[in-house]
RNA sequence: CGGGGAGUAGCUCAGCCUGGUAGAGCGCCAGCUUUGGGAGCUGGAUGUCGCAGGUUCGAAUCCUGUCUCCCCGACCA
């Protein structure tokens, strides 16, 4: 029996293909592939439906398959499973160098935040109001039906922290008298709370963990600087740890964060080309520190407000992980975030060959293991697991590990390795020494680093154009078959005349918004606003988003 | 919060229209066979049919309420 595996490792494959080869796949269960076997080369893919046929439900399987986290019992959270997990700890520690490289520090802020904290800068009120969790008890007592119910009602109700600006500002407003205490580089890692309508895992959950980092400063270039060089930072990580090309820019006011002046943020392309917002910057002027009385001393000795920023990135870091790599088979991990670089696979046939495969392979894992790949050393399983030697490598596949090392008897006979990358289907696989393979793995591990990321830049400038009329426009955003939309659309690059009521005007009628204004705008010079004509000074960015 | 879909074995689902007391495949367990790759054969275990009421001699099935999940919209990281 042989079934041909082909990954397609693209968004392309045609729908009457892959309907074709449905009835292979093993995990429909109304399929009994072995009765077709021998018929043909089946274009097998591990998650169904594939990207094509339906994404948001491959979305919620690739999840499922690659063990990244779960639904709970709790209504929009999610339990992050180990394999999810350790992505976000590698984002963390990826973060938090960058963080500490540019002079900040970690502390740590309380879950929740008195009502009237809250209530201090209008806009944020309005902002967030209407997802607050709130704290109203402390105490359970039994109830008449032997259930516990809530007592010892609170005398002001706690909100569940949304995000940290008052009470880090009521606490900052304690720690500065004078310019010599600014400025202030706070970063605090978290997990915040906001009880959202409509929730999806990782992209937008009501509970999630994230960083926010809260400076401080003594004069409005400073913050300037700060909001700024944070962005860049967001950029840098995106771009070389994710391997996730991003656009960087400024919010429209309609789109800026509650209370700041201008919010600045990282977007990204997902395969079906919607954007993602994947970080923000926010400059907040001095609003939050009059809000909260961060007041010093000024060199004039006058009394001043200090300007203060924040910005932000949460687990919807791996939401956008997995719509930038993941394919038909499961997920991609970049190398730089994957919790694990190497599977190897001992392929044992009989059972005396058992101990010789297996000696192999944990050498060879012990070599993997003392190399280094951008100061962390790689990480290697060994999959002794007693079950078939396919079931085990669809498993590797599925969670996305970088690469995955089939190692048997013939192998050995050579002192080599059988390797596959995750990037390449499966017919790219190939053999060669293990030392060799041991010395390159680095470099090995960089090249699927830098071909996802060539992959998904390839996807964003292939589905991004400059349209100049509504027409045009409509087109580009409308899907082909209403009934079930295919992905369409992308990043239109649009002059704007800068109104709100033609932002909205788009939004209304295409669900399109505006998702930065580049800081290069000007350089694509003037032009007429694809909505109502009148003179813009340059691009700004439109698509459908998350 | 509005519209649509769905909750039945660990998983994917059939059964529901036309009420009669629960099924398939996969997975799991056991045995045998197989072995450069998502194995085959034989046998076996598994369900308060999302939850709560109601109608009925009898409810997975009909009615009401409720919770959860998915999609679309409004809102948002």
């Amino acid at each position: 029996m042989q079934i041909e595996v082909v990954a397609t490792g693209c968004y392309c494959a045609s729908v009457a293909h892959v309907a074709e080869c449905c009835i292979y796949r093993f995990d429909n269960p109304h399929c009994d592939g072995n009765r077709r076997i021998g018929v043909a080369k089946a274009n097998k893919t591990a998650i169904s439906p594939t990207r094509e046929e339906n994404y948001p439900e491959w979305y919620q399987q690739v999840v499922k398959s690659a063990e990244l986290a779960e639904t709970s019992a709790v209504r929009g959270c999610m339990v992050i499973k180990p394999w999810g997990y350790a992505v976000w700890e590698n984002i963390r520690t990826g973060l938090d160098g960058l963080f500490k490289e540019t002079g900040h520090v970690n502390a740590y802020f309380p879950l929740f935040i008195p009502l009237r904290f809250l209530e201090q800068e209008a806009e944020h009120v309005d902002g967030f109001a209407k997802e607050c969790a709130v704290v109203t008890h402390h105490r359970l007592e039994a109830g008449p039906d032997g259930g516990l119910v809530p007592a010892g009602e609170l005398e002001e109700p706690l909100v569940v922290r949304p995000t940290s600006e008052t009470i880090i500002g009521e606490t900052y407003a304690k720690w500065v008298q004078s310019y010599r205490d600014l400025p202030i580089l706070v970063n605090q890692w978290a997990n915040v709370v906001r009880w959202e309508m409509r929730t999806r895992m990782f992209l937008r959950t009501a509970e999630f963990l994230w960083q926010e980092g809260h400076t401080a400063h003594e004069t409005r270039e400073e913050a300037w600087e700060e909001t700024l060089q944070m962005l860049e930072v967001y950029r840098q990580f995106a771009e070389e740890y994710m391997a996730m090309p991003v656009l960087t820019g400024e919010k429209t006011a309609g789109e800026r964060f509650p209370g700041a002046l201008h919010t600045f943020c990282i977007e990204a392309m997902m395969q079906d080309r919607k954007a993602l917002q994947a970080g923000t910057s926010h400059f907040l002027g001095q609003n939050f520190s009059k809000a909260s009385g961060i007041q010093f001393q000024s060199r004039a000795g006058e009394l001043e407000y200090a300007w203060t920023t924040s910005w932000g990135v949460s687990t919807r870091l791996i939401g956008g992980m997995i719509m930038t790599h993941a394919d038909d088979n499961g997920m991609v991990m970049p190398p730089r975030l994957a919790p694990s670089h190497v599977a190897i696979l001992p392929i044992i046939r009989k059972p005396d060959e058992e101990e010789a495969v297996l000696s192999f392979c944990q050498k060879a894992a012990g070599e993997l293991r003392a190399q280094l790949y951008h100061g962390r050393r790689v990480e290697v399983e060994v999959d002794k697991r007693d079950l078939n030697a396919g079931e085990k490598s669809w498993g590797w596949i599925k969670k996305g590990i970088p690469v995955i090392l089939e190692i048997g008897p013939r192998d050995i006979a050579n002192d080599s390795v059988f390797v596959y990358r995750r990037d390449k289907t499966r017919k790219d696989r190939y053999g060669m020494p293990l030392q060799e393979f041991t010395h390159g793995i680095a470099a090995l591990l960089d090249d699927i680093q830098q071909s996802m990321y060539a992959r998904a830049l390839d996807l964003r400038n292939a589905h991004t154009c400059e349209l100049d009329d509504m027409d045009a426009f409509r087109t580009f955003f409308t899907p082909q078959n209403q009934q079930r939309p295919e992905a369409h659309g992308g990043f239109a690059m649009a002059h704007w005349c800068g109104s709100e009521d033609c932002e909205k005007a788009v939004n209304d009628a295409l669900s399109v918004t505006i998702r930065c204004i580049p800081f290069d705008r000007a350089e694509h010079g003037p032009g007429p606003c694809v909505v109502c004509g009148a003179a813009g000074p340059g691009r700004v960015v439109f698509a459908k988003s998350y």
